[in-house]
DNA sequence: CCGCCGGCATGATGCGCGTCATATGGCGGG
DNA sequence: CCCGCCATATGACGCGCATCATGCCGGCGG
């Protein structure tokens, strides 16, 4: 991880929604106060357990967060370009209860906690985002714990992908592709459930031409037979 | 249900520690707008799908919020005096995404959703206690999440009863005292299992007095052989 | 070029727990 | 007083999936 310059620093503020429209005064201070950070894959921004000083707004690339437990890891979300990861550790001042993973190169933000404590108490538009997003991501969540439970390992499977279609998926002549790279391993993680599992699924499906792994991405050819496959219901 | 008169609306307002250090301009349009509402045990506030117009907080009693999945029922969250229930859905102006029911004899406040957005505009504290919820909110959500997953249904059902044993537990000479009533039923929707396995684990658990079901209360004679039982790693 | 390793794949086995079935005790209504 | 309803309880059975084990392939360093 290495830290960059002013002048990007300028240019990321510009792109990223949440700093964007904020009066110039207040965007002058958090110019002074952030800072980024340039991370690879692998690279842990924080470690469950870690102190949380300082708000993470994600410039380029993707974030997983993860929760361990005794019987192994459980993704919680995975973040992408323009969301804040953290926030509610950093808003509590408490320990992060879990672990922030690199999953690709990315650009990373660092805003300390009581320059994002004046931006929230100062500017209405920033509060009323952070609530957005602090919303979106129970609901998320609630999703999330509702999927997890009775239904079978295929079904929730399914459900990831066909999530993943609505929030990035483009569709082409072969299907609708989602330009992702994620393993077994992580797509276990993420639907709570083993490596072996995922790939029993995962391969079955390759050789039924349900949904196929390529490099770089994943492919649905029938988005219907995806959702039959497991008779899950459409909830994204 | 009924709908009750000014004076203990006035009332209600007071002892609402949300709306106590309200200003007094705002506290009067709150007056005018917010409805009171007693509830019995099992009345359903809302339904999933219903559309979300006002904010509940609770007055006194407790209210469960349930997501419907076709496996059966998950308890997402029991929300006791002082609480708001459904603030995401409101904030979004979305259909609720699962319903909520009246656990036992209880008061709620209605707030009218443009009354609310008004209040998060205009009083900060209010807006920093709105967040300070979802935060919390949040990290329950995140820690059930990483519960549900492969710990045993025992392991699970131990972490309830411990959580709730910190949360709102007295110590007594008998063992650690939990004044509340929980049906099997519901005890099995907050775990995520089904009926059965909860009756299987808690009866066990009442003949070897490591989990006593009493009247109106559970007791847990002995903490570290409830925690030792289940091998459950202490998390609250 | 070979050995090592990390990701992917597939088979065998056992057990937790969901499912179905049946039994008992308390409580309210006709 | 009896009957139906609900919560609690307990047993039998089977399936999904975690666990363990083994093999294959591509990349990388010595």
């Amino acid at each position: 991880m290495s830290t960059l310059h002013a002048e990007r620093l300028r240019h990321a503020l510009s792109t990223l929604a949440m700093f964007k429209d904020l009066p110039a005064a207040l965007r002058q201070r958090v110019e002074g106060m952030a800072t980024l950070l340039e991370a690879g894959k692998g690279d842990e921004l924080w470690h469950a357990g870690d102190s949380a000083e300082h708000l993470t707004v994600i410039v380029s690339g993707r974030v997983k967060v993860v929760r361990h437990a005794d019987t192994g890891d459980v993704i919680l979300e995975i973040f992408t370009a323009g969301e804040t990861v953290g926030a509610v550790a950093v808003y509590n001042r408490m320990p992060y209860p879990a672990s922030a993973i690199v999953m690709e190169p990315s650009v990373l933000l660092r805003l300390p906690r009581a320059e994002w404590f004046d931006l929230i108490e100062h500017d209405p538009g920033f509060s009323r985002g952070m609530m957005l997003e602090l919303t979106r991501l129970n609901m998320a969540l609630t999703r999330k714990l509702a999927a997890m439970h009775g239904t079978r390992v295929d079904a929730r499977i399914a459900g990831l992908f066909l999530s993943l279609a609505e929030r990035m998926g483009r569709t082409t002549e072969a299907g609708i592709e989602i330009p992702m790279t994620l393993s077994r391993q992580e797509i276990a993680e993420l639907v709570g459930t083993t490596v072996e599992s995922a790939i029993r699924v995962m391969s079955r499906w390759n050789r039924e031409g349900v949904l196929v792994t390529a490099r770089e991405r994943f492919v649905i050819p029938d988005r219907d037979r995806l959702k039959a496959e497991a008779n899950v219901t459409d909830e994204g």
